[in-house]
DNA sequence: GTCTATATGTTGATAGAC
DNA sequence: GTCTATCAACATATAGAC
C-alpha cells in the first residue's frame, strides 16, 4: 500500500525541519520533496507551525509511551531494590538508539530534529518542555533512586550531560568521521550504545562519590 | 568610547543568529537591534552569509589561539610525562567556561551559536570543520597521549560525548532550571565546570579500562 | 559611512474550480 | 482531496544622493 499524501508531507517536513530547522525549511521545499502541491499542506495542517507540531506529535506519542514502559519494566525487574544506574541510563538511551540501530531513517530524522530542538532556546524549548519534560523528570527520578547518596543538583547536571552527549550522536554532522579520518562511523549506533552507557555511568558514579560543596 | 556601528551590527547579528539561527534572523531584525539601517549591513559585509562568517571569525581568531596556548602550557607543565586526562579535559572546557563564568554576554551569545553550529549538518558543519577541527584534533591528540592504553575509537567517541555535554550547557534553554524546579541555575558556569570535568574524566577512564572489542 | 528609494524574488496563506 | 491562481508581507540586495 502506498503511503498517503498526508504521510508523505509529514515525512518530508520531518526530514527538512531536521536538516534546516523550522525557518530554514519552506513549505514549498516540503511540498516539492513530498511531491505534492503547496496548498495541500495548508489543507491538511492549516499553518506551518501546526505542521511542525504535527511532525513532533506523530512520533512523541509513540516514543514517550515506550520510554515510560521501559522505566517501569526496569524498576519492576529490580524490585524491591532500586534499579541500577546502568539500567536507568540504558533505558533512557536505548529507546532512542534501538530505532537508530534498526536503521529506520524516518526515526533518525526525528531524532535529528530532537537534537535541534533540545538546543534551541526559542520554539524548540517550548516543545521540549511540553513533550519531553515528563520523560526527563522520570529519568531524573530513577537516577535519584539508583544513586540515593548523590547530591540532587549533581543528578540534574548529570542528566544534562547525558542528554547532551546522546543528542550530539543523533545528528549526522560528519564530524566524527572526519576527525577520525574515516576510522569511526557516526552512524554506528550499536557502538555508540556500547560506549555511551558505560561512559555516562562512570561519570554519574563519580559525581555520587565525590563530596559535594 | 562608544562602539562603532560595524561592531554594533556584529553584536546584534551574533545574538540573533544564536537565538534564531541563520535563517531565523533576518537582516532587518539585526539592523533594528543594532539601531542601524539595513543597507549598512550590506555596505560592511556585502552579503548575509559573509556577515555570518564575520561573526564567527571575530571570536574564533581569538578563541582558537587561546585554546591552543592552553594545551601547550598543559603539556609543558607535565613534561616529560604526558598530561593527565584532567588537565586535558579541563583545558578544553575552561576556555569556554572561563568567559561564561566572567559573565561576558557577548561571548555567551557566541558559545550559544557554537552549540547551534555543532549540531547542524548544513552550513554549521562546514563552519565547524573549517574553524574548530584544529582544536578538536588537538584535544583528541592530547587525550590519546593522556590515555595511551585506550582504544582510538573510544577516544573519538569520548571526545564527542565531552563536546556534546559541554555544548548543551552553553545554550540557555531553561530546561535545567525547569526540571530542577529552580534549585539548579543553568547559568552557574562555575558549578558546570566543577561537575563536568570530573564527570567526563571518569567516563574516559572507564572507556580506557574496559576491554575493547 | 550612512541614508532613501527601489528592484526582484520568496515567503506563508487564501479563494475558488474541479 | 487536490489543483490553479493570486495575495500581501517579507526576504536579500542594489543604485545613487548626501
Amino acid at each position: 500500500m502506498p503511503i498517503s499524501k498526508k504521510t508523505a508531507i509529514l515525512n518530508a517536513a520531518e526530514e527538512l525541519f531536521a536538516l534546516h530547522g523550522l525557518n530554514g525549511a519552506s513549505m514549498r521545499n516540503i511540498a516539492t520533496k513530498a511531491e505534492v502541491d503547496v496548498s495541500l499542506i495548508t489543507y491538511h495542517f492549516k499553518t506551518k507551525d501546526k505542521l511542525f507540531a504535527s511532525v513532533i506529535e506523530r512520533r512523541t506519542s509513540v516514543f514517550i509511551r515506550e520510554q515510560l514502559f521501559y522505566f517501569e519494566e526496569c524498576e519492576r525487574r529490580a524490585a524491591p531494590n532500586a534499579p541500577s544506574v546502568e539500567d536507568v541510563v540504558d533505558a533512557y538511551c536505548y529507546v532512542f538508539l534501538k530505532r537508530a540501530i534498526a536503521g529506520d531513517h524516518h526515526w533518525r530524522n526525528f531524532f535529528h530534529l530532537f537534537t535541534r530542538l533540545s538546543n534551541d532556546p526559542g520554539r524548540g524549548a517550548e516543545i521540549m518542555a511540553q513533550y519531553f519534560d515528563p520523560i526527563a523528570m522520570r529519568t531524573i527520578d530513577a537516577l535519584q533512586m539508583a544513586l540515593p547518596d548523590c547530591d540532587q543538583k549533581d543528578i540534574h547536571w548529570g542528566f544534562q550531560f547525558l542528554s547532551g552527549a546522546l543528542s550530539t550522536c543523533l545528528v549526522n554532522t560528519g564530524s566524527v568521521n572526519r576527525l577520525s579520518k574515516g576510522s569511526v562511523d557516526s552512524e554506528d549506533y550499536k557502538k555508540i550504545h556500547q560506549t555511551l552507557v558505560p561512559f555516562v555511568c562512570a561519570g554519574l558514579d563519580e559525581l555520587s562519590n565525590k563530596i559535594s560543596d
